[in-house]
DNA sequence: CATGAATGAGTATTCATTCAT
DNA sequence: GATGAATGAATACTCATTCAT
């Protein structure tokens, strides 16, 4: 939620030059951290691609950890964008419908850039400021969570806390590792993984 | 599945004297990693750690990423250890209660040293020869796999492939996600988390 | 004697605003200067604490070096006028009573802003313009040296030049010293360090 | 005395071949520091100018500040030792004639090296562990109030720590301004001011 | 085999200064 | 005049790795 001051960008870059230097910058971390690798993705270089003067990175940024905290923010609010957009659809619908809806919403979401997802996920140390990667899976836990408080009475008694853990977590890792690791899971219909997974999570929300 | 030649120890070490040298330098490393984190882990301060030349270090290990898949490899296998004991336990259980067993094998296996688990699960680049570490997930993965096929009669007619990797995928992000972040879930009775874990899998499995 | 064109100020500044804005980047310099050290006094950072921009700054002044070019001769103007004044009160006296009064006045001189002037005898690089500091020390010797002429026949057959070299160069070590590295002996009584360093000076001017 | 632990060197440097090259970069730091000043004075530079890599200025030393402060200890060291020497020659000899003497030797200790001698007192910063250049003084304060206790017979009744600070404190600046700022004062005889400036010190030390 | 001195490419970062708006 | 975004040369420092002893 509050980034650590080191994080925060130097200037509000309202004005639109500024505005364009901030973007070319956060959009050359995100290719080079693709093309290279967080590990060659050196300040100079970053300045480089995007057209701008070391000095001029510096200016907005406190350094690559904050470049890098910006593209991790801007993915993760790309992802929890799908998300929120699925369950906005599903609000009324029944669990059973809902999490079908959810998890094709999660494949989705970890296509959107996967080359990108993957890097974050691999190669960012979750050290420092970047330890805020999680935040990605509060939003989603937060929200699922509501969404069950909504359909509680299609549920037994469970502890919600606990279930919406259990089903965030799960799905999470289910369309992760599908998409970065078994792409050949999703070959073809995709709605093999999507039948299970979602079939996972009811299984176990209809519980006694 | 086999580690490329650039993290192979350089000699086999089969005296005692490189034998103490190699175990002296993983360990330096696992303990500079878990006190300093993966970025401060150079090789001269391991081999300072070790206590041993930095020309010894290299005498036995190729680089650095030798010595941290050499960590990386000792815990996994570690873990499998656990998970080995547990499924040999199990053979002829039922899912039921194999299921049960399995979860608490994966929480026990998991705590078995959670602050280096958490350095190499977070700081370690899934890059170059480190991307082995899903060996882990893997060896896991074909256990699981094997056992489901022993049980296949109270199974459903399920894809053992599919069914293996939802329940693996599951159950490893659930108790390392627990163990990392949530370790809230864990104090008192560990029993909830089992207990909802394996529900959500054996729900799963005894399926359609 | 003459400062070097790149540290005179751009502009006469004659206009008011121009006044105030160049008053406030000397000021803001001082107080960095005292602050922060010279070597944490960028030019960005003067202009900031000024609240003038940084175009503004390059407008009156051409540069860092001219900055402190002029906090510099400001200091030392300071320093002059008390004494100035001092030699003024005792133009009439008898040497053993001038000493004394000068010797007061010296110090008195080094306690106008000693933290500045500890900061600019032990910061500032006397290099470039900044090499004029001992301005400070010739217009004392030349303003004493006129002294000791108005007083010949006090004094034996002293080479004037030198007398005023020892005098002047004893006397201001001793005052900087004291106030800068020895406070201790200004405790109390700055009587004790004034009657020493003035006996000091009489009685090598009262020679044979 | 205690020089702070970032400008001790790092190792103790007592194989030949270490010896050489912690030598190498004080004497090219000193080089340096002459020929093109304090703020040019960059570690890579120095490196260069002493034919070792900027690895190996590194493992002796954590910085310039260390580099610097080690040339600043030979130079007072060097210093020290003709005053020391000079001490030790007029142990037994009375006032008048050590004082003579000793006014000589600070002459003689600031010819060593003037150029030198000039950057270190114009353009090294008395900021962190450079603070420690008073050194020199402090340690000519020491040994010279202990001459004053030895011939205290001769003295009238005069605070030694007060006449101590007066006598060194005047001469180190006389010789000093002498030899960077006047040498003028030198030409020729160099008794004209080796005669006022003992004689500035007898007078006062043969006080009331 | 062991040692540790030496290497140097590579990285993050600062800051005086310019100039288009 | 005033502004502040942009510049980029320069600097301190690290660390994996080699190799002569």
């Amino acid at each position: 939620m509050s980034s650590s001051p080191s994080t925060m960008p130097r200037k509000k870059a309202s004005q639109s030059r500024s505005r364009a230097t901030v973007d070319a910058l956060v959009e050359a971390t995100a290719r080079i951290l693709v093309r290279d690798g967080f590990d060659r993705a050196s300040t100079n270089r970053i300045a480089e691609e995007a057209g701008v003067s070391i000095g001029s990175l510096y200016q907005y940024f406190p350094g690559k950890e904050a470049l890098v905290a910006a593209v991790l923010q801007r993915h993760n609010r790309d992802l929890m964008d799908v998300v929120r957009r699925a369950l906005a659809e599903i609000a009324g619908a029944p669990i059973a419908v809902g999490a079908r809806r959810l998890v094709a919403a999660a494949i989705e979401a970890h296509r959107i850039d996967p080359q990108l997802h993957r890097v974050l996920a691999e190669q960012i140390p979750r050290i420092g400021a970047l330890a805020e990667v999680e935040l990605f899976h509060r939003d989603a836990y937060r929200l699922f969570r509501s969404y069950l408080e909504d359909h509680r009475d299609e549920l037994g008694a469970l502890d919600l806390d606990m279930a919406a853990f259990i089903c965030v977590t799960s799905v999470e890792a289910l369309t992760h590792t599908a998409v970065i690791h078994r792409s050949d899971l999703l070959t073809g219909a995709v709605t093999a993984l999507i039948e299970e997974a979602s079939r996972l999570v009811t299984g176990y929300l209809r519980a006694p």
